[in-house]
Formats: C-alpha cells, sequence, structure tokens
DNA sequence: GCAAGGTC
C-alpha cells in the first residue's frame, strides 16, 4: 500500500514527515524540491508540498474583452517568469504521486488551504485522486496534534472547496474586468495605455486614504492657549486647564499670574510599571521596522521571508503574538548564547522562562521568533531586523520596568500650574531591547509648602490639528483591524496604490489620479469603494461553506453585478477617460516650461527611457532626457528656474534637469560637423551630454551610433 | 497589461 500526502508548503511536510517516523528520510526532486519517504504502521508513505497556489484561474479566452470563462491553469504557465519555480514542485506531485493507492490532502486547516490541496490533487494527482483522498485537520504543527489529525481524518470539506472558488471567481470578475474598463476608459479617450486597477482589498484601501485626505482639508484649526510658567532652576510648569480655548480667560490668568511669586501646593509621588512588549507577529515587525529603521513593510516582509529560509528565524506570515512552550527556549537561547553580545542578556534571564503574550492567535504559526541558528553572512538590513527580533524575543521574558513619578503642582496666585517628573527605578526588560529610550529625568529638590521663584508666564499660542495621515505602518494596521486583505498581501497592496500613482510619500497622500479613481467608481460601483463587497461576499461564502447557497448561484449573481457596472462604465467611457488621464498627467508634472505649459514626466516605449515633455506638445517640442532612476528634488535651478534632478550613486549627483543649462544654446541647435558616421554615412556631430562632449550620429534615433570625443580621429581614419 | 490569495 502507498499512500501520498500533499501539503501546503516545505516546512509542514517535514513537521508532519518528522510527526509520523522519526526516521523520515527528506530527498530532492531535480535537487530543489524536497520530499519525504517514510513508513507509519507498516505503510509506506511519501510525503510532497505545494508552495501555496499551484494552479489559478485565468481566461479560457484571452482575447475576450470581458472575462467570465475561466479556468485553472497552473501558475507557471500563467505567470512564466516569477512563478517558474512551481513548476518542479507540480512536476514532483505528479510523479511521486502517480499510481498511489491513498491521498492524504493535509494544507492549512483554512479556505485558501483547502482549495491548494484540492487543486493539487485535482490536477496534478488527476480527478480520480479525490474520491481516494481524506482530510487531515490540524490547528498546530506539533507531533500530538499532527498525529491526532492522522489517525482521526475526515473529508475533504466540499463546502469549503467551493466556497474558495467562488472567492477567486469573484475577485477576478469584479478586479480584473473592472480594471480593464477602466484602462479601456482611457485609450478610448486619449488613445493612451494607462495601467489602471480596482479591486476587492485595493480600492476600499484607497478609499480609506480619500477619506483621511477629506478630513484633512475639511478639518477648522481652532486656536487655543497654553500658559506656562517659567520657575526657577529651569522648571517649566503648564497650567493645569491644559487647552484654553477662551481667549479672555488665557489673559486673565497671564494677568493675575505675572509678577507672583509661587508655591509649591502638592507633591504626588506615584510607581508604575510597564510590561515588556509583546512578541511580533508579522504586521507588529513591520510597525517596528517602519519605526525603528524607517524599512518599507514589504521590504521587511522580504527580509523576514528570507531569514525564515536560510533557518534563522521562524514562519514570518504569522498573526500570531504567542510563544508556546513546546518551542523549547532554553535551546533556542543555547544557540543564541553563542554570540557574546546575545549572551550578556540571555544571561541574565530569570531561571523561569515565561514570556509576556500578546492576544492575537494563529492557527497554524507561533509569534516570530529565532531558530538559535546563528547567520553567518547577512546583509546591513538583514542584521538589523535579525537582531531587531532576536532582541525582542530575548525582552520578552525578562520583568516589567518600574517607574517613579513626581507630579508637582504649584500655587500662583490661586491659579494651578504643575510639571511632572519620571524615572526609572528598575530598567527590566527595558534594558534588553535597545530599540526604546528609557524615560529617566531628575526629580527637583523642592517640597510641599516650599516658596517657588517665578521667573515668567507665557501664553503659548496653538491650533488644533487635523487627524494625521497615514504612514505604511499605520495604514496596515487600520487594515488589520477592518480585516482588509490577509496578513501576507496587505504591503503589497500598499506598493501597488502607489505603482499606481493613486498615492505617494511617506506620510500618505493620495493624488488627484486616486481621488478621480474613488469617485469615478462611487458612482458606478459603490460597492467596491467601501467594505461592502468584502462584507457581502464573506456572507455568501459562509452561506456556500454551509451549504445555504450554491457556488453556481453566489458566481452568477457576481456576474450579473458586474455586467450592470461595465454597461454603465461604458455609457460615460470617454468623460471617464478624459478625467482619469488628465489627472493621471497631473501626478507627473515636473515643473513649468517657458511656453506656459507643464513640463511631465513621460516614458518612451521606443527607448525603454523617461524623459521631460511639454503639455503643449506638438507646439512645443521642449524635451530633455532623464538618466537612469533620476528623482526629482524639491527645488528648482538658480540659473534657469527648471527642476533639479538627482541621479547616481554614492554621492548622487544633483543638476539642472537641462543637461545643457548655462552653456551656449546656439552649439545645440547648430552643432559642429566633424565627419561621417561610419555606421549609416549621415553627418557626425559633436553634442554635449550630462557627462561632458560626445560624437553622436545626426541620424538619431534611428542610427544610435555614438563615440567619445577622443575616439573620432581613429574613427574618421578607418572610414 | 487587469485581482487577491497562497508560497519560495
Amino acid at each position: 500500500m502507498h499512500e501520498v500526502i500533499i501539503c501546503e508548503k516545505p516546512t509542514s511536510a517535514q513537521k508532519i514527515a518528522q510527526a509520523l517516523d522519526s526516521k523520515a528520510k527528506m530527498q530532492k526532486y531535480n535537487k530543489k524540491v524536497k520530499y519525504w519517504e517514510l513508513n507509519h504502521d507498516g505503510k509506506d508513505i511519501t510525503i510532497v508540498s505545494a508552495v501555496g497556489h499551484l494552479y489559478s484561474l485565468t481566461p479560457d479566452n484571452p482575447k475576450d474583452k470581458v472575462y467570465f470563462d475561466l479556468h485553472w491553469a497552473p501558475l507557471y504557465e500563467i505567470d512564466k517568469k516569477s512563478k517558474a519555480y512551481t513548476r518542479d514542485y507540480v512536476n514532483a506531485i505528479k510523479k511521486f504521486a502517480k499510481g498511489a493507492d491513498s491521498y492524504i490532502h493535509a494544507c492549512d486547516y483554512d479556505i485558501e488551504g483547502t482549495l491548494i490541496g484540492y487543486t493539487a490533487l485535482k490536477y496534478a494527482c488527476g480527478e480520480d485522486s479525490l474520491n481516494k483522498a481524506s482530510r487531515m485537520k490540524f490547528s498546530t504543527l506539533t507531533k500530538k496534534d499532527l498525529l491526532d489529525a492522522y489517525e482521526n481524518r475526515i473529508d475533504i470539506d466540499m463546502h469549503q472547496v467551493d466556497s474558495g472558488i467562488a472567492r477567486h471567481v469573484l475577485d477576478y470578475y469584479f478586479g480584473v474586468n473592472i480594471s480593464k474598463a477602466l484602462i479601456s476608459s482611457v485609450s478610448k479617450a486619449k488613445s493612451r495605455y494607462l495601467k489602471l486597477s480596482a479591486g476587492r482589498v485595493q480600492t476600499p484601501t484607497l478609499s480609506i486614504l480619500v477619506d483621511r485626505e477629506k478630513e484633512i482639508k475639511d478639518f477648522v484649526p481652532e486656536p487655543f492657549w497654553i500658559l506656562k510658567a517659567l520657575l526657577e532652576n529651569d522648571i517649566v510648569a503648564e497650567h493645569v486647564d491644559g487647552k484654553i480655548f477662551d481667549p479672555e480667560r488665557a489673559e486673565e490668568i497671564l494677568s493675575k499670574c505675572r509678577g507672583k511669586d509661587g508655591s509649591v501646593d502638592k507633591i504626588k509621588l506615584s510607581n508604575s510599571t510597564t510590561k515588556p512588549l509583546v512578541p511580533f507577529n508579522l504586521g507588529g515587525l513591520q510597525a517596528e521596522a517602519y519605526n525603528v529603521f524607517n524599512f518599507s513593510p514589504k521590504k521587511t516582509q522580504t527580509i523576514a521571508q528570507n531569514l525564515y529560509t536560510a533557518g534563522y528565524t521562524s514562519y514570518p506570515r504569522t498573526s500570531s503574538q504567542k510563544l508556546p512552550e513546546s518551542l523549547d527556549f532554553k535551546n533556542i537561547f543555547n544557540g543564541l548564547k553563542n554570540n557574546k553580545e546575545f549572551k550578556v542578556h540571555i544571561d541574565q534571564l530569570p531561571s523561569k522562562l515565561k514570556p509576556n503574550e500578546g492576544k492575537k492567535e494563529d492557527a497554524a504559526h507561533p509569534a516570530i521568533h529565532p531558530t538559535g541558528i546563528l547567520p553567518d553572512k547577512l546583509d546591513k538590513d538583514e542584521l538589523k531586523v535579525y537582531q531587531l527580533i532576536v532582541y525582542r524575543f530575548i525582552s520578552v521574558f525578562f520583568e516589567a520596568a518600574k517607574f517613579e513619578s513626581m507630579n508637582t503642582t504649584v500655587n500662583i496666585a490661586d491659579e494651578l500650574f504643575s510639571f511632572k517628573r519620571r524615572r526609572v527605578t528598575h530598567k527590566g526588560w527595558m534594558e534588553h531591547y535597545p530599540y526604546r529610550s528609557i524615560d529617566n529625568e531628575e526629580f527637583p529638590d523642592v517640597k510641599e509648602g516650599d516658596t517657588i521663584a517665578v521667573e515668567d508666564i507665557i501664553s503659548e499660542e496653538k491650533e488644533t490639528k487635523p487627524p494625521a495621515r497615514y504612514n505604511q505602518a499605520s495604514l496596515i494596521k487600520e487594515l488589520e483591524k477592518r480585516e482588509l486583505g490577509t496578513k501576507a498581501t496587505r504591503a503589497d497592496i500598499i506598493a501597488k496604490l502607489e505603482d499606481r500613482k493613486y498615492i505617494s510619500g511617506t506620510k500618505i497622500e493620495v493624488t488627484q489620479l486616486g481621488e478621480n479613481i474613488i469617485d469615478t467608481l462611487k458612482e458606478y460601483c459603490a460597492n467596491l469603494t467601501s467594505e461592502e463587497l468584502t462584507r457581502e461576499m464573506e456572507l455568501k461564502l459562509e452561506g456556500i461553506d454551509e451549504d445555504k447557497s450554491s457556488k453556481e448561484e453566489v458566481i452568477d449573481e457576481g456576474k450579473k453585478e458586474v455586467i450592470t457596472i461595465l454597461d454603465d462604465i461604458g455609457k460615460h467611457e470617454k468623460e471617464i477617460g478624459s478625467k482619469l488621464y488628465d489627472s493621471y498627467q497631473e501626478t507627473n508634472i515636473v515643473g513649468k516650461c517657458s511656453c506656459g505649459g507643464n513640463l511631465i514626466k513621460r516614458y518612451s516605449p521606443k527607448t525603454k527611457s523617461h524623459f521631460v515633455g511639454c503639455t503643449n506638445y506638438p507646439e512645443c517640442t521642449v524635451a530633455y532626457s532623464l538618466p537612469k532612476g533620476a528623482r526629482f528634488l524639491k527645488k528648482t535651478c538658480e540659473k534657469c528656474g527648471l527642476p533639479m534632478i538627482s541621479f547616481g550613486r554614492k554621492p548622487p549627483t544633483h543638476a539642472c534637469l537641462d543637461p545643457n543649462c548655462g552653456k551656449d544654446k546656439t552649439k545645440t541647435h547648430n552643432p559642429e560637423v566633424v565627419g561621417k558616421c561610419p555606421e549609416c554615412g549621415k553627418d557626425l556631430v559633436k553634442r554635449s551630454g550630462r557627462y561632458g562632449d560626445f560624437i553622436g550620429c545626426k541620424g538619431f534615433p534611428k542610427c544610435r551610433f555614438t563615440a567619445s570625443v577622443d575616439e573620432l580621429d581613429s574613427i574618421l581614419k578607418n572610414s
């Protein structure tokens, strides 16, 4: 009897192999793909693994205008470049699953996991395999849970499968088709290709940002006053009313207190503790790396994945803030101790290892933690993230930090002012987590009843501030809260919005294009801009899960809705397209042209490079080529007023957008002819470029012959 | 060319 077990990812395959047979043998297919051969209760078992989804939806006919007829195809066929690696996994499954007597579906127990195993069985092992398949249901990868799941296998939950399929189909129907409609509106109106998109997650995310933008725009600041007493020994005390919105009241306090001395009214001493921070889940790590190192969530995620693949840290796509004892903390610390800097901290650990945990849980994985295997080679940024993970892990086992606070109230002419001091009495975990500053202020030497000299009373006028813009880390938190996207996709969603030029900046601002996308979609498919669609879909999918509605019904309803939306958009195509394109142009404005038009950054598909041109083209032919990777600086050239750019590395060059700025313009318009082009026979001319003078062909861009000035003599001789 | 989801 031969049994095949299919897992979602190689790490869980390994855990299952070890749980079933401590002598399980890991082997490799095509030098890359791991699989395991073992014996459990006298049965020969092969364990193979997927790498997440191996199959994805694709249109039956890619030439269709609208995509409603879809089928499942291997990912490596759909995305030939970035998913090429999945081919070996599919082939391995095909090879080892052939002719097995029974199959076990052992992917993660959630909708996507169920679908991953289902498509792997159906399309890689053959439809018949589903008749011989059972399902392992486990929520942790501990030996006990896995053995339990193996012994008590259940049937594959077809409602779960259908609900997963419906999710994929609906996301495709809405996302791809509406994106296509937006793109086509621009192409109809302006004959230009503009990559635009909309989707169940990205559009509500953009909408959140637009709402915040509106709140900021509509915000009416209100003035208020803070009154401060400048006391002896550089102590500053603030009036206990805090923000004072009534200017007369502020004036009253000021005139009442000026020139008077104060007396210490009350001193309140109190103690407080600060518990250790909680273990990292992916969102937590992304937020901390953003705040401490300014790393984008996407960058942190990539680094965490690399550290995991290399074996230095645990599985990164977890939402858990818990560290179960089964992780064998002692063993991890023993490994980490081989690093001198870590050892200093580990040696001070309490004998009883009990971590401070957070509330969030994850069915399949614990919080992110080091494995105890020390890395030998990491680049600068990887090392930063690795150390952050290690120190956070160590610090959660220490005791709380203790603080002593002194809150002093000073009476000046019957008005109360107060000041606070806080000092650390026991550093606890904070001594082992070097990414937080520790309050340690000196307590001034005063006691109740003391007279205290007042040097001045000042009134500071301030105003209330609008809500802050989101940054990438706080936006991810917001998406978590609203349950939009998943822990694995949130960073990508934000990167996508940036790529589409819907948003920009570290303090995220929505561009005019982003605003117009939301305006347009609100008009034609309001469902997509709110979280409604997600909620609605969830309910319907749950319906499938609970056998209340069929997959077909839910998909058909979605199809009808999309058809109506596309119809509406089609009726106003040109209007929508021009509005979107014009606002896109705006996002690329880099400065003013001398003709009065705007200078915009554009892309030339012919030369595959960016350049700057004027919006009045073809009447105005002003154009400047851009060096690779050029960024626009926030200043303009002192000589000509054009924007300044920065390009190159170490150190970057800062220069005027016009490479000929300050040079004799007649030269560039009437370049000196120095000979004939050896490639096309046209005139060779002397040109000046960003990096100095060079020889170019007048036949440019058809002929791309160039040479340095020094090479000129030998070129002319040879031809 | 377009989504969102899983994973290396």
